[in-house]
RNA sequence: GGGACCGUGGGGUAGCUUGGUAUCCUACCAGCUUGGGGUGUUGGUAACCUGAGUUCAAAUCUCAGCGGUCCCA
C-alpha cells in the first residue's frame, strides 16, 4: 500500500480499488460503478443523514432526472452557473425533441415549478423536503473517485418559509444537523462563508463545510444556502398570509454528496487501508477463528457472533477455509473494520477473547462475557480515538498567517484577516497559490487585511479540490 | 483553461529505441499442505484500448478517437 502522507493521490486511488469501493473502469468517463462494499458504506452515511432530517420534520421525495430548458432558464444567475456543464437530451428514438431536456445538475428547476403549485397558504409552511438522487455535471476538470465525478450521488434538502427570519432559523438547524453528522463520521471541519463570486448560483449567501485532507488540500463536503426570495420570485412561489395577502416564500437548501465518503477515506485511513467510523462500518465486529484440531474455535466464534447479532451489531465470522488468520487480519484491517476478535485454542480454553481495535495499537484479552456486554464501549473507544487523530491531523494542516510570507510557507490551509475583495484574493492567489474559502463563520474575529491593510475578517485560504 | 506522461491477462509490470517467439509478480480455478500477523507447493485459465495507415509482417512506427494519471492556472 502506498504511503498516505507522501503520496496521497496514489494511496487514495489504491485504497478505492483494493477495498472494492468503486470501479472507475466503467466506459463512461467520470461515471463510476459503486461496488457492494463502497455502496454499503455510502448507504450507512445516507442512513445517518435520513435519521437526522426525518426527525426534524423533513419528508423525502423523488423528482425526475430531466428538466426542460425553459425551467432551467427561469433564474438567470442559476442557469449561468451551470450552463457549461449540462448534459442535454436532444433526441427521443429517431426524432429530435421539440423541447430539449437537461439532466438535472441540481434540482431547483425540477422542484420549484411544483413548489409553486403545492404552496398556497401559510398553513403549507414551512415546507421541508429532501431527496437522495443522482445529479449530473459534465465536469471538464480531472475526475477523481468520489471527489469530482460526473454522476453525483447527491443529498439535497429544500425548504420554503414564510419569512426570511424563518429561513435563517432553518440555516441554524442545518448547522446543528451538520455538526451531528460530522461527529458520527469523526470529521473535523471549518465553516466558511463563501465569497460572493464563489457562492451557489442564485443564492443570497453560501456557508460551506470544509475539511482538510493529508494532501494538504481542502475538500468542500457540505454546503447550506440562503436563497431568500431569489428563486421564489422567479418561480412564482407564493403563499397567502392571515390577511389573504400574497408573499414570496424564503428558501434554503442543504447539499452533500459522496465527497463525505472521500473525506472519511482520506482523513481516517492509514497505510494499512481504511479506518471506518463504527456508525457507518458495514462490518463493525469481525471474528477470526484460528482453526485447531483440539478445540472447536469456529463453533465458539459463531456463538459469540450470534450473541452480537441479536444485540443489533453488524458482525461477521470469517470462517473462510482457504486463508490463514494473518491474511484475514490484514484483509479486514484494509477494509477498516473497527473491532477484530481473535479466537483460538487459548481463548476457547479460558473462556476469553482477544480484541484488537483498528484505530489503536495492540491487542487485549477480555473474558467472553465482558466483551459481549462491552462492545458498545469498544466501538465508542474506536470513535473517540478516530476523532482524536483526525483533529490532530486537521490542526497540523491549519495554521495562522500574519503576513503574505507566512502564507507562502503554509502547508495546508491557513487563516488570515482579509477584506473580502477580489483584488486581494487574486493577489494572495498569485503570491501564495491559495484560494479563499471565505470568512470563518460564526466568529467576530476582525483585523487588518493581510494584503491591503483595510478592515478585514478572519478567513481561510487553501488549495482545494 | 494550459502542459506533460501513460494505455500489454482481473490488478501491477517487462518487451517498444533497432518491427518477426509476449516476461515476471499478484489475483483467480483444482489438488495437497498450512493455520496465533499477508503458508508452501504442483498443475491450470487468462492480455497487447479502438479505428485507420505504413509494411511480407505492428504491442513496437504514423494519424485520429476513447480512456487513465500527474502538474500548473
Amino acid at each position: 500500500m502506498e504511503n498516505r502522507k507522501k503520496n496521497f493521490s496514489e494511496w487514495y486511488n489504491e485504497i478505492v480499488e483494493t477495498a472494492e469501493l468503486s470501479d472507475k473502469r466503467y466506459h463512461v468517463k467520470g461515471m463510476n460503478v459503486w461496488r457492494p462494499y463502497g455502496l454499503k458504506i455510502m448507504q450507512g452515511i445516507d442512513g445517518i443523514i435520513r435519521r437526522l432530517v426525518d426527525s426534524r420534520d423533513f419528508d423525502e421525495v423523488s423528482f425526475p432526472v430531466p428538466v426542460t430548458k425553459d425551467q432551467l432558464m427561469v433564474e438567470f444567475e442559476h442557469v449561468k452557473g451551470f450552463e457549461g456543464e449540462l448534459y442535454w437530451i436532444t433526441r427521443g428514438g429517431h426524432e429530435n425533441l421539440d423541447v430539449e431536456l437537461a439532466l438535472r445538475p441540481t434540482s431547483e428547476a425540477a422542484m420549484y415549478p411544483m413548489f409553486s403549485l403545492w404552496i398556497r397558504s401559510h398553513a403549507d409552511l414551512p415546507m421541508k423536503l429532501y431527496q437522495i438522487v443522482s445529479v449530473y455535471r459534465h465536469e471538464t476538470k480531472h475526475t477523481r473517485s468520489f471527489i469530482r465525478i460526473r454522476e453525483i450521488h447527491f443529498f439535497e434538502a429544500h425548504t420554503a418559509h414564510a419569512t426570511y427570519e424563518d429561513a435563517e432559523k432553518q440555516m441554524v438547524q442545518y448547522k446543528e444537523i451538520w455538526e451531528r453528522l460530522a461527529d458520527e463520521l469523526c470529521l473535523p471541519y471549518i465553516t466558511n462563508r463563501r465569497p460572493d463570486w464563489d457562492k451557489f448560483p442564485g443564492a443570497r449567501y453560501t456557508l460551506a463545510f470544509d475539511t482538510l485532507l493529508p494532501s494538504s488540500r481542502s475538500l468542500q463536503i457540505g454546503t447550506i444556502h440562503q436563497y431568500g426570495t431569489n428563486f421564489s420570485e422567479n418561480y412564482d412561489i407564493k403563499y397567502a398570509d392571515d390577511d389573504g395577502e400574497h408573499h414570496f416564500v424564503s428558501q434554503t437548501t442543504f447539499g452533500m454528496s459522496e465527497r463525505l465518503l472521500a473525506a472519511v477515506i482520506g482523513v481516517h485511513g492509514d497505510d494499512k487501508g481504511l479506518i471506518l467510523p463504527p456508525g457507518i462500518a458495514p462490518v463493525q465486529v469481525i471474528i477470526v477463528p484460528i482453526p485447531s484440531e483440539s478445540e472447536d474455535t469456529i463453533g465458539y466464534s459463531r456463538k459469540i457472533g450470534d450473541d452480537l447479532l441479536k444485540m443489533g451489531f453488524r458482525v461477521r465470522v470469517d470462517d473462510r477455509d482457504n486463508y490463514t488468520p494473518g491474511y484475514k487480519y490484514n484483509d479486514w484491517e484494509m477494509r477498516g473494520v473497527p473491532v477484530r476478535v481473535e479466537i483460538g485454542v487459548r481463548e476457547v480454553g479460558s473462556g476469553n477473547v482477544t480484541v484488537a481495535l483498528r484505530s489503536k495499537k495492540g491487542k487485549k484479552v477480555m473474558s467472553r462475557g465482558d466483551f459481549v456486554s462491552g462492545v458498545t464501549g469498544l466501538l465508542g473507544e474506536v470513535k473517540a480515538s478516530m476523532k482524536e487523530s483526525a483533529d490532530k491531523l486537521f490542526l497540523s494542516l491549519l495554521t495562522d498567517s500574519s503576513s503574505l510570507d507566512d502564507m507562502k510557507k503554509a502547508i495546508g490551509a491557513t487563516a488570515a484577516y482579509w477584506c473580502g475583495s477580489k483584488e486581494c484574493a487574486d493577489h494572495i492567489e498569485a503570491e501564495a497559490d491559495l484560494d479563499p474559502l471565505g470568512f470563518v463563520n460564526g466568529t467576530e474575529d476582525v483585523g487588518k487585511c493581510i494584503v491591503c491593510g483595510t478592515d478585514g475578517k478572519k478567513s481561510v485560504f487553501s488549495k482545494s479540490y
